[in-house]
DNA sequence: GCGACTCAATCGTGAAAAGCGATGGTTTCC
DNA sequence: GGAAACCATCGCTTTTCACGATTGAGTCGC
C-alpha cells in the first residue's frame, strides 16, 4: 500500500513526454523544465519502480522504453488521463456544471421551481438537477443540497424565508359575495382540504381559534383535485396563495377567490440547507434564483 | 495541462482516508503521518483544486465532504485504484509475469522452444508468451524481445550461439550402406530440400564446393513433408540434425540417418536480441533456459 | 454555566527534495 | 578528428515536507 504514493504524477507526465519526443531535452522544453530536472525526475521514477524505464543509447539516437517502461507507461497514461478527468471535473464543477439535489413540495414545485430551474439550466446547460417531492412526516435534509419547506426544520439547518404565503378562500362562484369573507361564515360550512400533514393542522387550529369550525368533507393532497371539488360544489377550500396560483383559477368562471377577515397568519415558505455546509456554486446560485423568483411573485395580495 | 500535476496522489490518499475515518487525526494515524501533516496535505489539495473539500464542524463531529470534495474524491478513488494497479503491474512484471515476444523458426519451434516454454510457464504461470514464426527474407528483430535464427543478423543486435547443428543425410533404408556417406556419392543424386531461403543456398554451395551437385526434385519448407517424400523414395535429404530430431526418424524402419564425409560446416543456431536493450526478467530467464535446453540436447552426433 | 475533552489549524524548525545552471562523458555524424 | 546531440552528475538555492507543540473552536457532561 505504501508503494502507491511512491511515484508522482509529475514523473509519469515527464515519462510520457519523453516517450513521445524521444528525448529528455525536448520533453523538458515541452514541459517547461530543464533537461537536468527531467533527468532527475526519471531517476526518481526508476528508483520508485525499481528499474530503468528507458534505454539511453547515447548520442542523437532516441531513447527507447524498456519492457518495464512499457508496463509503467501503459498504466501511467491511464493515470494521467484520470488525473486530467479530475481536473476537468473540478473546472466544470466550479463553472457550475455540477449536480444539485433539491427537496420540494407541491406548491413550490408548481410555482417557484419551474422558473428557478429554467434560469439555472439556461446559465449552466450541463448541470444535473434532481428533485424529490417526498414529504414524510418529518422532512429531513438528508443528502439534499436544498430543501423547500413550509415551516422550520429541526437539526443543523440554516434557513431563509422566501415569502409569506397568505391563506385565501376558494369557493364556487356565487357562494359568497365578492370581497373578503368573515371567518365566522365558515363555521360549519362544507370544505375540502389537505390531509393533516405539514402545516394543515396548524392552519385548521387557527381557523377554529377564530370561531370557524368548518366541516371537512374531503381531503386530498392534490391541489387540482381539491379545486375540481370546489368547482363541483362539494365545498370551499382555504388554501395558500401559492397553491391557488399554481392552477389557473383566475380564468375559471366557476371559482372565486376571497380574502379572509381577519386574515389568517400566512404560511411561511422557507428554503433550508444543512448548516455549516459549503455550497456548490450551483446551490449558491439556486438560492439566489429562488429568492429572486419569490420576490417577483410578491406582493401576494392581502385580499381579493 | 498544468493543472494535472498540481495535486498529488499522496493528497488524494489522505483525503480518502479522512473520508473513511471521519477525522483528520485518525486518518493520520492510519497513514502513519501526524495530524498536522495531514492537515497541511489537505490544505495543499484545497489550494490545488481551488476550494475546500471538507467541512470541519469543529469538535468531535466528523468532518464531511463538501460538494466539491465529492467530485474530487470520486475521481480521486479511481486515480488511486489506477495507481495501485500500476504498482501491482510493476510487481508482477518484476516477478516475471510479463509479456515476452519471441521470433523463431521451424527447427527451434519443434525441438528447443517447447522445453523452454514449458519451464518458463512452470516458473511464471501468469506470463504471456507470444511466438511468431514469420521468416521473411530479412529476419528483423522488430519489437521482438528474443529471436532465434540460424545465422547472424544485421543491425544493433546482440547474439549468443546456442549450438552447432550439423548437417546429416536422411535417405530411404537401403539407399546407402550404414555409416557416413562420402559427399561425391550425392553428385547427381535425387534430393528433396528446403526452399532457397535462410541458410539453404549457402549449404548447397558448400555441397557443390565438395563436388556434390545433387538434383533437387522437390522443395518445401515443411520438414514432415520432406521426410515423407524421402520415405516414398523420391530422394534423399540433407538436413540439420535439429530438423531431423523433430520428427521421429529413429523409430522409422524406412529411414536411415547418415553422417557426411567430409562433414559440412554445421548450421549455427543463434539467439538474438536488440543491442543495449534492457531485458525483462522474463526475457532474461528465457535466455538462460534456452542455453540450458540447448546444452541438454548436445552433443549432437558428429556422425551416425 | 463551566470545565474536560476532542479536534483541526497554525507556528517554528530541521530535513528532504525539486529545480536550476554548469560540467563531464558518450555516441553519432561529417 | 572535431562538432553536435544527448544524458548524467555536481553544487547550489529555494521550496516543500513532516514533525512537535501550541492555539482556538466546538461539544458533552455535570
Amino acid at each position: 500500500m505504501g508503494l502507491v504514493t511512491d511515484f508522482e504524477l509529475r514523473h509519469l507526465a515527464a515519462m510520457a513526454a519523453i516517450a513521445e519526443e524521444g528525448s529528455f531535452g525536448r520533453a523538458a522544453a515541452r514541459l517547461g523544465y530543464t533537461q537536468s530536472t527531467v533527468s532527475q525526475q526519471i531517476a526518481a521514477l526508476e528508483r520508485a519502480v525499481g528499474g530503468p524505464v528507458f534505454d539511453r543509447p547515447g548520442g542523437p539516437k532516441p531513447v527507447r522504453l524498456t519492457p518495464l517502461g512499457s508496463v509503467v507507461l501503459n498504466h501511467g497514461r491511464e493515470l494521467l488521463a484520470k488525473a486530467e478527468a479530475l481536473a476537468d471535473a473540478v473546472d466544470r464543477f466550479k463553472a457550475g456544471d455540477g449536480r444539485i439535489d433539491i427537496g420540494t413540495f407541491q406548491s413550490v414545485s408548481n410555482v417557484i421551481l419551474p422558473s428557478v430551474i429554467r434560469r439555472l439550466r439556461d446559465e449552466h446547460p450541463g448541470c444535473d438537477i434532481r428533485l424529490s417531492e417526498e414529504e414524510p412526516e418529518q422532512p429531513r435534509i438528508g443528502d439534499l443540497d436544498l430543501l423547500f419547506y413550509d415551516g422550520r426544520i429541526d437539526g443543523d439547518v440554516e434557513h431563509l424565508k422566501l415569502l409569506d404565503d397568505p391563506y385565501l378562500l376558494v369557493a364556487g362562484a356565487g357562494t359568497f359575495p365578492a370581497g373578503p369573507v368573515p371567518l365566522e361564515q365558515l363555521d360549519g360550512a362544507p370544505m375540502v382540504a389537505w390531509p393533516l400533514t405539514c402545516d394543515q393542522p396548524w392552519m385548521e387550529q387557527a381557523l377554529a381559534g377564530s370561531g370557524a369550525r368548518p366541516q371537512v368533507v374531503f381531503r386530498t393532497a392534490v391541489n387540482d383535485t381539491l379545486l375540481s371539488m370546489v368547482r363541483a360544489g362539494l365545498g370551499s377550500a382555504v388554501l395558500p396563495w401559492l397553491a391557488i396560483r399554481g392552477a389557473d383559477v383566475s380564468s375559471d368562471d366557476r371559482l372565486r377567490v376571497h380574502g379572509l377577515r381577519p386574515s389568517l397568519p400566512p404560511r411561511e415558505v422557507y428554503l433550508h440547507w444543512r448548516a455549516g455546509r459549503t455550497h456548490s456554486p450551483l446551490a449558491g446560485r439556486a438560492i439566489e434564483l429562488a429568492v429572486e423568483v419569490a420576490a417577483e411573485l410578491a406582493p401576494p395580495p392581502a385580499s381579493a
